[in-house]
DNA sequence: ATGGCTGAGCTACTCAGA
């Protein structure tokens, strides 16, 4: 079972890499953020053709999310927290793998920069309700699965140059120990838990050559809970589409569990 | 290098991203 999780910025503008992505890779299931559009512009029938049912919590102009799936997904919900500015950030769905419910749940965490602004309050308490829902739902089903593009930069390695981003809303320590709060309640970082000192990015800024000169960070992220930890196969993160013309500024990071 | 691209909405320019 081949999940992936990719900030695609723009499902529309993007629509010909992604399916190329898919014809490529063959994913089960896709968790997109970014995808800037409302649910009636979103292309079903584009994922249609190729197989796959769309899930989507769209906003116009910027955020929404969705899941993609070869498979139907049963009690997708798009509450998980209560959005203090009503953004579409997360959608969650059930998958059934052998005898395990997975409670999956894809999102698109707010930048907060810049720094001392109502964005990055809105981005702590953004992570707190986040944080204290998790810690709920962990308690009826210990099987989770967290994806999606977390804006944060867990540890020094994970940037190409920490010192620029160590007062930035992605690198400042209180957000990392959130990071380390959620990570904490019986989770991994599946990427890290593979590759102990792999230094390797799924975004690149668009300006400057940040791509051409591997001026990177991971931001991207897959935590699973502890229990399904001996159904992780492999992780991996997909380079190519970030090389492709017309690019999202994100790449895929792929997870296989058996 | 705190914005030098990119996308959406709209149709000139702002807002947002990280």
């Amino acid at each position: 079972m081949k999940i992936i999780s990719w900030n695609v910025n723009s499902v529309r503008a993007r629509i010909e890499n992604i399916k190329n992505y898919i014809k490529d890779s063959a994913p089960d299931i896709l968790m997109l953020q970014e995808i800037k559009t409302q649910d009636e512009n979103f292309p079903n029938d584009e994922f249609k053709n190729l197989g796959y049912i769309s899930y989507v919590f769209g906003q116009k102009s910027y955020n929404g999310v969705a899941i993609i799936s070869k498979h139907e997904l049963v009690n997708t919900n798009n509450n998980f927290i209560k959005d203090d500015l009503n953004q579409s950030r997360i959608i969650t769905a059930e998958l059934k793998l052998k005898k395990k419910i997975i409670q999956m749940i894809n999102i698109y965490v707010p930048n907060g920069n810049p720094v001392d602004t109502e964005k990055y309050e809105y981005k702590k308490n953004w992570l707190k309700k986040f944080i204290s829902n998790v810690k709920k739902k962990i308690q009826k089903n210990s099987n989770i699965l967290i994806a999606g593009d977390f804006n944060i930069i867990p540890e020094e390695i994970d940037v190409h140059d920490f010192k620029r981003y160590e007062n930035d809303a992605l690198g400042r320590l209180e957000i990392r120990k959130k990071y380390r709060e959620l990570i904490n309640l019986g989770f991994k970082d599946v990427y890290r838990l593979k590759n102990k000192t792999k230094q390797e990015y799924t975004f690149w800024d668009y300006f400057a050559g940040s791509w051409q000169k591997n001026y990177g960070m991971r931001i991207d992220h897959f935590l699973i809970s502890n229990s399904l930890v001996e159904n992780i196969k492999s992780i991996n993160i997909n380079k190519k589409p970030r090389s492709k013309e017309k690019p999202s500024d994100h790449t895929p990071i792929e997870l296989e569990i058996i």
